[in-house]
DNA sequence: CACCCTCGAGTTCA
DNA sequence: CTCGAGGGTG
């Protein structure tokens, strides 16, 4: 990898040199310790390299630099002081070299073509993110278990191996060479870890970062000094560990003897698996390069549906005899090649850290980084929740700072990494005021960490929000208004008359409110005006599309004043204006619960929603009712009953209800008997709570709870042992793991639509 | 006083 | 989808 700083090595003198090699030591072996002994990662692979690297190119520069106990001169572990008597490897365990896109898979493919100058076919198979052992057996039965070490020595194991369920302490059949070294990788399955951790946090131990560090970990214990309690949990963790293995280091005999026992790689799996040792079953021979990048792409895309974490896929030439003819460098290889997934852990710039508000007035300080791609995705944002977080994670702007997916899904960000740090970083002040309207910022209640802007009238950041949650699917489910149109439809420069001061003129927009709408465009990456050749402001009119020639042939430019979109030659262009006008009107007869949920009253979302809407059947019952009318809703306590009022006792909270009346907006359910009505009981399904989860064949996401609620049961948002059934389609996740846990009652999509229709007593057994 | 649950927010992608 | 915060319920 060319780095730019490692050309300034040259330049350096003896004693800078000295000086930062110092630095650096001591920061790769205090992160190395805290990786090896107490599992904790500090910094992205990566960063950890690179600083080793940079150490090595010093020590290269300046031998006088190079000590025995340098970190260069070991690999992990605390080589002299181990725990864990040396063990020396037959042959030595090279590592891979790795590629990371297609093109230098394609690169290497080709080379090793033209080397061994004929058709070549490949071994795919997965690259486990685990811990590598050789393991020794001696006339069929294991001798010894090490790790790679430095790949010449590495470190003895074998009484903590042999507590690993999955390895055989004899191999299986006969004829086995006196010798051999099987390599493989020992890991914990992701279903494994996760119960592990929960193990850990219940005994009040510290979790692992990952999996890998976990069986690192778990390997590495050592039985001295252990209470008979924490040597059984010792042994017990040691049992649950899995191992794959993936090659043959070493034999007694000469492969090119007479009897050679295979002739290919997967046929050596074949073997292994016949002396009764676990070899993956994700693995593929394939004819040529094209089809190994179809294996790297697939598993690429289903990397969370194998059992364990991978973070590449290997691929090897089957022939055997071609190893030998292809050979290795002096570090790997050149018959094969890790090709290396997009790390999940990434280093980037934090440029910023800016606050948002939210439709709530809370105020949010968020990381700005430097773009970086992370687990597939590009991020540029990571929340950073509030200003206690930030403390707590103790980043600076303009940090170097490590990033990654939580739940492979939500960037966050893990920590600067101090070295990098050369003194321009400054500490993030939580601002005073609002960013968007200068209001004073102050906590909602005494003792609150976050912070609200109390202008919830005029904020222009409260109000965009505000407009854009009435959009949102789970209030009103608008097209067309969404973050751009409620964005659009706010700016304070808007033209809109009268302006949309606040959510309560949405639905007495006219088309000549929006049509003549421009909003500048923004660069998505710098916040920044874009600007048009000619220095003025780039503007675009979201709510008219560009005008189709209709009838004639000219096309002149379309005046809203002077057409009164009437006449047959200017009727209106389908426009995304017509379209939320139209979408609006829809609106206007939805359901009453999603009416008080886009009201954005403090506490209703749709659950509280849908219990008032059912009990009092209008706004103005609500609005009417006494805090402990409100209380005796189910669902309702003296806090939302407290919220509710206080929302009618202000008065433009009162004006947004009344020009929504005005403006069609139906406030009641149309025959709804009054507060306290009978409810509509009953339903194959009352008394019945349900969990929907993945994607249940027949309906959507919002259908399926639609109907849950329609045949009169109760459609939870979580898991919990008072579910009775949680229906669970392709690609549920999370919910579906825990019910089984719970050992709940699992129903498919057919069975579900049985349960809608017919009620639980259809499923008895 | 425990759970258990809902709310709210941020983020990204098909 | 996931997490933390905080409300509701038994």
């Amino acid at each position: 990898m060319a780095n730019q700083d490692v050309n300034s090595a040259y330049d350096l003198t003896l004693e800078q040199a000295g000086e930062e090699a110092g630095r650096l030591t001591t920061r790769v072996v205090e992160l190395r310790d805290a990786y090896y002994e107490r599992d904790e990662v500090l910094v992205a692979d990566e960063e950890y390299d690179r600083m080793l690297h940079r150490l090595e190119e010093l020590e290269r520069l300046f031998p006088e630099l190079q000590s025995q106990d340098s970190p260069t001169q070991t690999v992990g572990g605390r080589a002299e002081t181990t725990l864990f008597d040396p063990v020396r490897h037959a042959e030595r365990m090279l590592s891979l070299d790795n590629v990371f896109s297609r093109e230098e898979f394609a690169e290497w493919a080709a080379k090793v073509e033209r080397n061994a100058g004929r058709h070549i076919d490949y071994l795919c198979e997965l690259k486990i993110d685990g811990l590598a052992i050789n393991l020794r057996y001696e006339n069929g039965v294991l001798r010894t278990a090490a790790t790679r070490g430095d790949g010449v020595v590495g470190e003895d194991v074998t009484e903590n191996i042999a507590f690993v369920k999955v390895i055989p302490t004899t191999l299986a059949g006969s004829g086995h060479p006196p010798i051999v070294e099987v390599r493989g990788e020992v890991f914990f399955e992701s279903t494994i870890f996760e119960q592990l951790n929960a193990d850990q946090v219940a005994a009040g131990e510290r979790v692992f970062a990952n999996a890998r560090n976990a069986a690192s970990g778990s390997l590495r214990q050592v039985a001295d000094n252990k209470t008979p309690v924490q040597l059984e949990r010792m042994h017990k963790r040691l049992g649950r560990l899995s191992m794959l293995v993936h090659g043959i280091g070493a034999w007694a005999q000469p492969r090119n003897g007479d009897e050679a026992p295979v002739d290919s790689q997967s046929a050596t799996y074949g073997l292994l698996k016949q002396w009764g040792l676990p070899t993956s079953s994700h693995f593929r021979v394939v004819t040529n390069a094209s089809q190994a990048v179809e294996f790297i792409e697939y598993y690429g895309a289903h990397r969370s549906s194998v059992e364990h974490e991978i973070d590449g896929i290997v691929i090897k030439v089957d022939e055997l005899e071609l190893h030998d003819e292809l050979g290795a460098t002096s570090r790997a290889p050149r018959w094969a090649i890790a090709y290396k997934y997009p790390p999940e852990q990434v280093n980037t710039k934090l440029l910023d850290i800016v606050v948002s508000v939210g439709r709530t007035g809370r105020v949010t300080p968020f990381a700005v980084m430097k773009p970086v791609r992370v687990a597939g995705s590009v991020v540029r944002q990571a929340t950073l929740h509030n200003q206690d977080v930030v403390k707590a994670k103790g980043v600076l702007i303009g940090d170097t700072v490590v990033l990654r997916k939580a739940g492979d899904v939500i960037p966050e960000v893990l920590g600067p990494v101090v070295e990098l740090r050369d003194g321009t970083e400054r500490e993030f002040v939580m601002p005073s005021n609002c960013p968007e309207c200068g209001t004073l910022l102050a906590p909602a209640k005494e003792g609150d960490v976050d912070l609200r802007c109390p202008n919830a009238r005029s904020c222009p950041a409260q109000v965009r929000g505000r407009v854009e949650h009435v959009g949102s699917r789970g209030a009103l489910d608008i097209e067309g208004l969404g973050e751009v149109g409620a964005s659009a439809l706010t700016q304070p420069d808007v033209p809109v008359d009268p302006p949309l001061a606040t959510e309560a003129g949405l639905f007495s927009l006219t088309l000549r409110d929006i049509f003549p709408i421009t909003v500048r465009v923004r660069d998505y990456e710098t916040g920044l005006v874009k600007l048009n050749p000619d220095g003025s402001e780039r503007t675009e009119t979201p709510y008219r599309k560009k005008r189709k020639t209709a009838g004639r042939g000219a096309d002149p430019a379309f005046d809203p004043e002077a057409s009164e979109f009437a006449g047959d030659e200017w009727s209106v262009p389908s426009s995304a204006a017509e379209k939320l006008l139209s979408e609006l009107e829809l609106a206007k007869a939805k359901d009453l619960w999603r009416i008080l949920v886009a009201l954005s009253i403090r506490h209703v979302g749709p659950v509280a929603a849908r219990a008032l809407a059912a009990y009092f059947g209008s706004v103005e019952a609500i609005r009417a009712a006494t805090r402990e009318e409100l209380a005796a809703v189910d669902g309702v306590g003296s806090i939302i009953a407290d919220a509710l009022i206080d929302w009618f006792a202000v008065d433009w909270h009162v004006a947004i209800i009344d020009r929504w009346a005005d403006a069609g907006v139906q406030l009641s359910i149309p025959g709804h008997a009054g507060p306290g009505a009978a409810l509509a009981a009953g339903g194959p399904l009352s008394g019945v709570t349900i969990v929907a989860t993945g994607s249940l064949e027949g309906f959507t996401r919002e259908g399926a709870l639609e109907a849950i609620i329609a045949a009169g049961g109760k459609a939870a948002s979580s898991v919990s042992k008072k579910t009775d059934f949680v229906a669970a389609g392709p690609g549920a996740g999370s919910k579906l793991t825990k019910a089984e846990e719970l050992g709940l009652r699992i129903i498919d999509a057919a069975q579900f639509a049985t349960l809608l229709e017919f009620g639980p007593d259809a499923l008895k057994e």
